[in-house]
DNA sequence: GCCGTTTTCGGCCCGACTGTTTTCAGTCG
C-alpha cells in the first residue's frame, strides 16, 4: 500500500503539471490536499477503510477517488494521462528560482524549450530574443539561476535542530549590530516544524536601512538576493535562505502573526475576517481603513473572537474552530517539567561533572534527577560509570532534589539484568542487535523508552510502550519521537518525556525542540511523565540508601 | 477542485519586489 508522504508527493506532481497546464484553480486544491496528507498522523488507509477521507480538510469527491484508486492499485490513472501531456523538463523548470508556471509554459510553447539544458542553450544562442517580457537582465537572472542549479541540485530543507543555532547567530548579530529594536522569528521555525525551507526574521526598527546593511555584513550572509524598502532577502553560506522584514510597531503582531503561517491558517482566518467585514493583511485588522488591531498577535485573533493561537498548531487543523469554542488545548510549556529521566555523562565522568550536573539542575528548579550509571551502546557494548562517580552521585543530600539511577539496556533481556549495578527505573533502547521491542513486557522498576525514532520503529515501540506502561523520548534527530510520533503516542496514551537539556550543554536546541516538537502534537502538562509532580515520579523508585 | 451561520454556484489571501512595463505580469511567501 503507496505511503502518505507517495500520495503527498503524488498530488504536488498533479498541481505542477496543471500549473503548468494553465489551470486556474485547480492546482492550488491539489496542494491544499497534499499538504493536509502531510500533516496527517495516521495512514490514509486507515483512514479511507473508516470511510472518513473526506474529513480530511481540501479532500472532496474527486480527490477522495482519487486517493481510493492510488491506495488500491499503487497508481493514478490521471496522472499518467497528465504526464503524458507534458515534458518532463518543463515540470523541472519550475525549480528554479525565479521561474514559474507562467514562463515554463511559454518557454515550452513559444521558442519549444522542454527542460533546464534546453533552456541554458537556447539562451545562449539567442532565442530569448524578442521574447516579451524577457528582457536582458531577465534573461541573465534565470541563467545565473540555471547554472546555480546545476552546480547544487536541490536546496533542499533543513532539520531545525541544525537551522536552530544558525537562527541564533543571526538575531544575536542583528542585536550586537544596533539599530534593532524588537527582533523574533517566524515562519515555520517558529511553528517547530520538523524541518525548515528558509528562516524568516522580523524587526521593528527607526533606521531600516542601518539593519538592513548589518544584516548584508553578516559573516554568515554569502549574497544578497533583493533589497527592498521593508525587506530584504539574502542567502547564508550554507544555502539557506533568510527573509528580514521591518514592520512598525504597531504592526507588529500583525506581522507576527501573517509571517508565522501557516498558509491555510492564514487563509482560514481571512476568510472569518471577510464573513465580518475585516480585512487582514501584516498591516493589521481594518475595518475600512480603519486599523482596529495589529500591535500584538492577541490583538489580531481578538478582533475574530478568538483566543491567542499557540504558533506550533497554526495548520488549519480545527486550531481555529477550537479556539472560537473557547477549547484550545493547554499546551505543555517549558516550566511544566518537574525533573529529567535521561541524563548521561560522558564514560569517564568524574564526580566534580555530577555535582556540575546537579547544580544545573537545580538552577532550573528540577525536583529530581535521573543519571544513567550504566548504559548499552548502539552496537551491544556496554559501559559503566566509573565506581567512584557512581559512589558520589549516591551520597549527594540535595535539598528539594532527588538523585536516582538509570540502567539503559536494549530490548533483548530483562530489563537491568546485566548490570551489576542497583537501578532506579530502566531506560530501554532498540540496539543494532535487537532494534524491534520484546514480546513481553518488562517487570520491575519504570521504564523510559528512549533512542527510538523513524516512524516504523516508532510505531512498533509506541505499542510496546502502551502494554509496557513505559514513556518514550521526544526530540530533534533520529533517535527520539517526533511531532508525528509524539502525537501518536498521545493518541495510544503513552506518556510523553520531554529532555530538559541538563547535562548536556551542547544540546541546547534539543530543549526548545523537544517542547515544541510536543506542543506541534498537541501536548498538555497531563501527557508529560517529566511534568508530574517529583512525588509522583520518583514515586516507585528504590528507597535511598544511607549515606 | 473545494467549499458554504450571507452560498450547491461563484468565489478562491494579499502584498512586496522585480523587470519591463506606459499601467502591469509574474513570482514569491
Amino acid at each position: 500500500m503507496p505511503t502518505n508522504q507517495e500520495a503527498v508527493e503524488l498530488f504536488q506532481g498533479i498541481a505542477d503539471l496543471l500549473d503548468v497546464l494553465g489551470e486556474r484553480f485547480k492546482p492550488e486544491a491539489y496542494r491544499r490536499a497534499s499538504r493536509s496528507i502531510e500533516s496527517l498522523t495516521e495512514d490514509l488507509g486507515a483512514i479511507a477503510a473508516r470511510n472518513e477521507l473526506r474529513t480530511v480538510p481540501g479532500v472532496g469527491d474527486a480527490i477522495e477517488e482519487k486517493i481510493r484508486e492510488f491506495l488500491a492499485t499503487g497508481h493514478l490513472d490521471y496522472y499518467d494521462r497528465l504526464r503524458k501531456e507534458v515534458p518532463p523538463g518543463i515540470v523541472e523548470l519550475l525549480k528554479i528560482p525565479g521561474l514559474g508556471p507562467k514562463s515554463a509554459r511559454r518557454f515550452w510553447l513559444e521558442p519549444g524549450v522542454e527542460g533546464p539544458a534546453e533552456l541554458a542553450d537556447a539562451i545562449r544562442a539567442g532565442k530569448l530574443e524578442g521574447m516579451k517580457g524577457f528582457g536582458p537582465k531577465k534573461v541573465g537572472q534565470i541563467q545565473a539561476a540555471l547554472a546555480a542549479a546545476g552546480a547544487s541540485p536541490a536546496g533542499g530543507r533543513l532539520p531545525i535542530e541544525v537551522a536552530y543555532p544558525i537562527a541564533q547567530r543571526l538575531v544575536a548579530g542583528l542585536r550586537a549590530a544596533g539599530g534593532v529594536e524588537a527582533i523574533e522569528l517566524a515562519g515555520s521555525f517558529r511553528r517547530a516544524r520538523e524541518s525548515v525551507g528558509d528562516l524568516d526574521l522580523l524587526v521593528t526598527s527607526a533606521e531600516p536601512e542601518r539593519v538592513f546593511d548589518a544584516f548584508s555584513r553578516l559573516p554568515e550572509v554569502r549574497e544578497v538576493r533583493l533589497r527592498g524598502g521593508t525587506k530584504e532577502t539574502v542567502v547564508l553560506t550554507q544555502g539557506l535562505q533568510v527573509d528580514l522584514r521591518v514592520v512598525a510597531p504597531e504592526a507588529f503582531g500583525a506581522a507576527w502573526q501573517y509571517f508565522t503561517g501557516s498558509k491555510d491558517h492564514n487563509v482560514h482566518l481571512r476568510s472569518l475576517a471577510r464573513d465580518r467585514g475585516l480585512k487582514i493583511n501584516e498591516y493589521g485588522v481594518f475595518r475600512g481603513d480603519e486599523r482596529v488591531a495589529g500591535r500584538t498577535e492577541a490583538e489580531v485573533y481578538a478582533t475574530l473572537d478568538l483566543a491567542w493561537i499557540p504558533p506550533e498548531i497554526r495548520e488549519d487543523r480545527g486550531e481555529i474552530d477550537a479556539a472560537a469554542r473557547g477549547e484550545l488545548p493547554s499546551l505543555v510549556e517549558r516550566t511544566d517539567l518537574t525533573g529529567e529521566l535521561h541524563c548521561h555523562l560522558a564514560p569517564a565522568a568524574t564526580p566534580r561533572e555530577v555535582d556540575r550536573t546537579i547544580e544545573a539542575a537545580r538552577a532550573l528548579g528540577l525536583g529530581y534527577l535521573g543519571f544513567v550509571v550504566a548504559w548499552e551502546t548502539a552496537d551491544g557494548g556496554r559501559i559503566t560509570l566509573p565506581a567512584a562517580t557512581v559512589a558520589h552521585l549516591d551520597s549527594v543530600r540535595s535539598p528539594g532534589l532527588r538523585v536516582g539511577r538509570a540502567v539503559e539496556v536494549g530490548p533483548s533481556g530483562p530489563p537491568g539484568e546485566w548490570s551489576p549495578l542497583r537501578a532506579d527505573y530502566t531506560v530501554v533502547r532498540p540496539t543494532g542487535k535487537t532494534p524491534d521491542p520484546p514480546t513481553d513486557p518488562p517487570k520491575g522498576p519504570p521504564v523510559l523508552v528512549a533512542h527510538v525514532g523513524g516512524e516504523s520503529a516508532a510505531r512498533k515501540w509506541i505499542a510496546w510502550a502502551r502494554s509496557a506502561g513505559a514513556a518514550i523520548e521526544v526530540g530533534p534527530g533520529a533517535e527520539r519521537l517526533d511531532s508525528t510520533g509524539a502525537r501518536a503516542a498521545r493518541e495510544a496514551d503513552v506518556r510523553l518525556v520531554l529532555p530538559t537539556g541538563v547535562g548536556n550543554p551542547e544540546a541546547d536546541p534539543t530543549r526548545a525542540v523537544a517542547l515544541g516538537f510536543a506542543r506541534r502534537a498537541g501536548t498538555t502538562k497531563s501527557d508529560v511523565r517529566n511534568a508530574a509532580s517529583a512525588a509522583e515520579v520518583t514515586r516507585a523508585w528504590a528507597p535511598r540508601p544511607r549515606a
